[in-house]
DNA sequence: ATAGTGACTATAG
DNA sequence: GCTATAGCCACTA
């Protein structure tokens, strides 16, 4: 089992819903801050098999990096919206708010 | 083992 | 803001 990929994979499973992360920052998580790539192949090859929310990653910035040729693009737009995620011009999030992990719910030692 | 590739990122013009 | 170029890494043939 490739740690990586299986990294990518767990991790992507574990981002919640209404929140977004970047492919460099799973790439990170996943131990190689350089594997931003990666993490899209890993989609393609897992998002089917694991249901993997690929839709909640998008690129550096906020911005979505698929090509509009994709079905697959208009479709994760959509999803996000769905998820209470709302974007800027075109499909600009505004990851201030949405990267995950932002505001952790802490229960336990919540301060702001 | 080698070569090719990609839903990336950062930098430069 | 967009285009072009380079770097970088893991997977596939």
């Amino acid at each position: 089992m490739q740690d990586f990929t299986h990294r990518v994979i767990t991790l992507i499973g574990q981002i919640p819903a209404g929140q977004v992360a970047t492919y460099g920052q799973i790439a990170t998580m996943a131990g190689n801050h350089r594997a931003a790539r990666q993490v899209s192949r890993v989609l393609h090859s897992c998002s089917q098999k694991y249901q993997l929310p690929w839709h909640r990653v998008i690129g550096a910035g906020g911005r979505i990096t698929i090509p509009k040729d994709l079905p697959s693009h208009q479709r994760q737009l959509k999803k996000l919206q769905s998820e209470g995620i709302q974007m800027g011009l075109g499909d600009t999030i505004d990851l201030s708010i949405y990267q995950w992990p932002g505001t952790t719910p802490d229960p336990h030692d919540q301060n702001v």
